[in-house]
DNA sequence: GCCGTTTTCGGCCCGACTGTTTTCAGTCG
């Protein structure tokens, strides 16, 4: 599968040409086409043995002879030949904030700066400022922003955003001046890290929103401050972009603020193709404005049917709100319980009872009490001597809490060779069976996915967790071979997970959707350790809903009657 | 470099804010 490698290649020739000041809209031909490869949701190799690669769109002549050379070569002659123009760290400089391209290429040709060391250094000693166009404020904002890239070179977790958000959003409304209030951007289309935070207000008396939000106790920086845009940085390094509009464009600059890019730009298109102009303030035939108060009728007037947020990504949303075949996306109400929770069993932070408690309150119908297995010593898994003590617990608390029905099930380690760490004879007398990889992260392509393949044939195993076992910021996802494991799982009517914990998100939004097109049946957990995670779910959905999964896609929207586990 | 129900050549999304400029380029989203 070499769909990502290209993307990257052809993400990469686009920095470098916008650095050479190559034409602008080459650059926008190779930004175009990684993006349409990396939403392909077949194998690339699958075009170009049926030479269909010029069916993709954004991939022309030129660009199908560089696909064919990667996926024969691994590499592009292009590409290195470019690098040996440019040196490597001059593209790491454009992640610097208020560096572009022309100030890089400036930069390199005046200073020979080459990296953002060298920037770092040459900013101290006071060199930039004497540029043409530089000057002694430029330099120093390119201080704060190298700043900025040292300690934000991560992005945020979805939860940690939401947070941030909401925070500064409570605080806001409580403005007599705030009309409407909501998230944009990324975090509204609930993308798993969210590098800033966007948020939209209507309002007719701008000046006092953006005194009261540059004002704000969180506020360490004010980056900028106008009458309709301020970006603040908060305590904690996080940039905090606030939009005024008034009332009558609010729905206009809702779609514009929560974009994706992508998603704009092909709204944009379909409005000149209909002789209109489409900006943050509304639709407009001539001078004369003819939408703009909400999203739905800026849509409409494309005739295009409503696009939830989370399906904002260009990525086929447009072509199914034409034909009509939009998915009615999964919500959070739709889940009937959380099949996959750790209790202080093993190394959970509250009792079974307390899970209880929390999940009656969340309104489940079910859930699964799934303590780590015996092999795993560092995270207090169980012995079968254990396992018999906690069923009894189990059978007792489903006597004391009849609304609810608590499944006695473990999350049983997959070893280094592909074997449970549970007998089948042990398993066979579970409720329920999730298994996961927890060692062996470094293991070839081949061999991981043979384990998880193994796992899924066991005639008891209903779930895998967490499948590629990545940890945001600590850990990468290990490589599987997404095709053969898609299969076992549809064949052996195993359900993949989506872990919920915003740290994971594993499945991710595409590899779901890549799911789900296999006929994969997905669950959605949460891994809580403690009764607070629980509520996490909603980061879990939030991933099905980007991978357009409806509640038929997903096993635990099922009454308990309906669940249908294998082996049971 | 791609693409075509105005076009196989000449287009390719749009506006706010900043800083260094006397009218605008660069960056960002």
């Amino acid at each position: 599968m070499k769909n990502k490698l290209i993307a990257e290649i052809f993400k990469d020739i686009a920095e470098i040409l916008e650095i050479k000041g190559e034409n602008f809209f080459k650059i926008r031909a190779y930004e175009k086409a990684a993006q349409s490869i990396e939403s392909l949701s077949d194998d690339i190799e699958i075009f170009v043995n049926r030479d269909t690669l010029k069916d993709i769109n954004g991939i022309g002549k030129d660009l199908e002879e560089k696909i064919r050379e990667i996926v024969s070569t691994g590499k592009l002659k292009y590409l290195e030949e470019l690098k040996k123009d440019i040196p490597e760290g001059l593209i790491e400089m454009l992640n610097v904030p208020g560096i572009g391209p022309k100030t890089a290429k400036l930069l390199y040709e005046k200073l020979d700066i080459q990296d953002v060391v060298m920037l770092e250094r040459m900013a101290h000693a006071g060199k930039i400022k004497d540029l043409p166009g530089m000057g002694k404020k430029t330099e120093e904002n390119i201080l704060t922003g190298i700043d900025l890239f040292k300690k934000g070179r991560e992005r945020l977790d979805l939860k940690t955003a939401t947070d941030v958000a909401y925070n500064i959003i409570t605080q806001l409304k409580k403005l007599k001046e705030v009309k409407n209030i909501n998230p944009a951007g990324s975090l509204r289309r609930m993308k798993e890290t969210v590098r800033d935070i966007d948020i939209l207000i209507s309002s007719n008396k701008p000046q006092e929103i953006m005194d009261a939000f540059t004002e704000l106790p969180e506020v360490k920086d004010t980056i900028a401050k106008g009458l309709t845009k301020s970006s603040v940085l908060t305590k904690d390094n996080i940039q905090v972009d606030l939009r005024v509009v008034d009332e009558l464009s609010y729905g206009a600059a809702l779609m514009y603020f929560t974009g994706s890019k992508e998603h704009n730009i092909k709204l944009r298109q379909l409005a000149i193709k209909r002789g209109l102009k489409l900006n943050e303030y509304g639709i407009f035939k001539g001078e004369k404005k003819i939408a703009g108060k909400t999203e739905e009728e800026m849509y409409k007037i494309l005739d295009l049917l409503y696009i939830e947020p989370e399906l904002r990504e260009d990525k086929g949303e447009f072509e199914a709100s034409l034909k009509d075949t939009l998915p009615d996306l999964i919500k959070i109400e739709d889940i009937k319980g959380d099949l996959h929770m750790h209790s202080t069993w093993s190394d959970g932070g509250s009792s079974i009872e307390e899970m209880i408690l929390k999940s009656r309150e969340l309104g489940y119908e079910y859930v699964a009490i799934t303590d780590h297995s015996q092999g795993l010593k560092i995270a207090g898994g169980l012995n079968v001597h254990e396992l018999d003590l906690k069923r009894k617990e189990i059978e007792k608390l489903n006597k004391k809490y009849k609304d609810i029905k608590i499944l006695f099930g473990t999350e049983v380690d997959i070893d280094s060779e592909g074997n449970l760490d549970y007998p089948d004879n042990v398993l066979r007398e579970m409720d329920i069976v999730v298994a996961a990889i927890h060692a062996g992260f470094k293991q070839s392509v081949a061999i991981i996915t043979k384990r998880i393949i193994s796992a899924c044939q066991n005639k008891y195993v209903n779930i895998i967790a967490h499948p590629t076992g990545r940890l945001w910021g600590s850990r990468n996802e290990y490589d599987i071979d997404f095709g053969e494991v898609f299969k076992a799982a549809r064949d052996t009517n195993t359900a993949l997970e989506i872990n919920s914990f915003p740290q994971r998100l594993d499945l991710n939004d595409i590899n779901t959707r890549m799911a789900k097109e296999a006929g994969v049946k997905i669950v959605i957990n949460t891994d809580s350790h403690i009764a607070q995670h629980l509520e996490m779910m909603k980061f879990g959905v939030a991933v099905a809903r980007r991978a357009w999964l409806e509640k038929k896609d997903v096993l635990n929207t099922m009454s308990f009657s309906n669940l249908k586990l294998k082996g049971k």
